[in-house]
DNA sequence: CCTTAGAAGTTGGCTATACAACTTGCCGAA
DNA sequence: TTCGGCAAGTTGTATAGCCAACTTCTAAGG
């Protein structure tokens, strides 16, 4: 099994995860006390996700055993003063993520301690790189306005005449070159990236501070071979297999917001997902698309 | 951006289904009528499956057009005789699949027709190609049982002195070689392939017959070069880039199933991913693993 | 000893209701 | 015309209860 390499610890990051609602009513009035761990704990959004933050900090701290199982919704939503429906929200959460099991007739069962990454770190190299630990870093090689082509007006959903800015910029872990990203973004999100400097680290978060709200993206992963340009960039052999992304992001109105292809360095990146039975949402593909 | 395609595939979901009304019984015992569509609708499962299945037909159908909006949670909870607790959570399906958009304060928007594949698919080579439309083949190159390393050992959750199966197989789409595949069982799952003939399609399907289940999938995707054997194997030449995925499954209770690592030529398949903001989904990685 | 029936425990699924948070469009005032 | 604010509409979050489906353990019976 050649290259396998032991898997050490639990860095295991795996995650994929959806939204999985399963959502439960009825009225009555509760203002909870949201006090579950000592000091820090989550203080923003809905209860379910406090919960799941907490759960989650009590799993990988071995609250449970690796392979244990959790109490039961009933006793967990008796614990923190909840309903079960809210518990079972929180928990469809860390299911979701792989990091507990979920079958009916028994408990729930540690699965391990998945560590989740952000929505923005998947979309953002900048935001990942330094999640990692690794100095990122930018240069824009190249930039212009030109009308949109047929593929891209399909994509980013624009009229015919409309323009596009493309942008080529070489990112770095550090000093090493690491990936080549093609960038388009329609003129609209265009404007505000043509005013950065080369050496801009985030356009992503440029825009975010502009008020521009990323809600879905797409990205589909394979392999090509480095080009003359790729090479050169990257400094590699011409030829030599590059892990592709294409990733597409749109706002919370399913409004295109950009339309990228990253090319990186083998060995420098891999994706992981986790996939559940009950939904799955990662898809393999025939070809390129 | 060179080699992007336009991106108009699939689609072909013909199905056009005025909705019959159900009638029902309000205040009474309900005993829903299933005949929302005209002939054969998902017949079995929860209802907010059923529910999902079927207004991914309409969406796919263009019943709300590309960009349009689909029905409040309310009237769709009316016209299908359902609870608004029901219909969230078969949106809620279609949410994760990236189908369609879910913002607080207006309608849900239909993003696309993303053809979601069932889990199923993900894990076994020889549904995914049968599902595409090609004819999958297979290869056993290599098999035997051996004891576990420490990795397979942590990995597949076993004792020392457990044995393992490993399998080696070239994996075919009509007769050309597609993806070279390294599997290790733990020796009760072993027990059942290794009956099985060198040109057994699906490994998966025999282990489902036998009432082995799945229920929980790690997958891990990077590049690795082509080392010898996976050129001759493969034919290709020896360096090449490969899209290499690492799998890992598990049955309900979280035992681990299997562990394998499947190195794919390139242009032969590519995955996507769909991710939404509220929740994080897939993950970028440093490095191999 | 082994097998089977049953009880207890647990999660899945559905319904009903209430309110909060947010978007959108309308309308009136400056 | 433009701007602000209000009202209606829609999804998000939370609670409560009921039953079904399933797992697990125990105890009775062979």
């Amino acid at each position: 099994m050649g290259e396998r390499t032991a898997g050490a610890l639990s860095a295991l990051n795996l995650c994929f995860s959806e939204d999985f609602e399963v959502t439960l009513y009825r009225g009555g009035m509760v203002d909870k006390a949201l006090e579950w761990g000592g000091g820090s704990v989550e203080t923003e959004g809905a209860q379910y996700r406090k919960l799941a933050a907490n759960m989650r900090r009590e799993i990988e701290a071995g609250e449970f055993g690796n392979n244990g199982r959790l109490p039961s919704e009933e006793s967990l939503a008796e614990q923190y003063g909840v309903s079960r429906g809210t518990v079972r929200n929180a928990l469809a959460l860390l299911r979701a993520n792989g990091l507990v099991t979920s079958r009916r007739g028994t408990r729930r069962v540690v699965l391990g301690t998945a560590r989740t990454q952000s929505f923005q770190e998947l979309l953002s190299f900048t935001a990942w790189a330094r999640a990692q630990g690794e100095e990122p870093g930018a240069r824009t090689m190249h930039s212009r306005v030109r009308p949109a082509t047929v593929a891209e007006r399909e994509v980013l959903q624009l009229a015919a005449g409309d323009e596009v800015t493309e942008v080529l910029r070489l990112r770095l872990l550090g000093r090493v070159p690491v990936m080549l990203e093609r960038t388009v973004y329609p003129s609209r999100i265009g404007a505000v990236i043509e005013r950065l400097a080369a050496d801009n680290l985030s356009h992503t978060e440029v825009l975010d501070a502009s008020g521009v709200v990323f809600a879905d993206s797409e990205h589909t992963i394979d392999v090509v071979a480095a080009n003359q340009t790729d090479a050169q960039m990257l400094g590699c052999v011409e030829g030599v297999g590059l892990l592709r992304e294409i990733r597409r992001a749109t706002d919370p109105a399913g409004v295109p917001l950009l339309w990228s292809e990253d090319r990186f360095l083998p060995g420098t990146v891999s994706f992981a997902v986790h996939n559940s039975a009950s939904v799955s949402s990662l898809a393999r593909r025939r070809g390129i698309r």
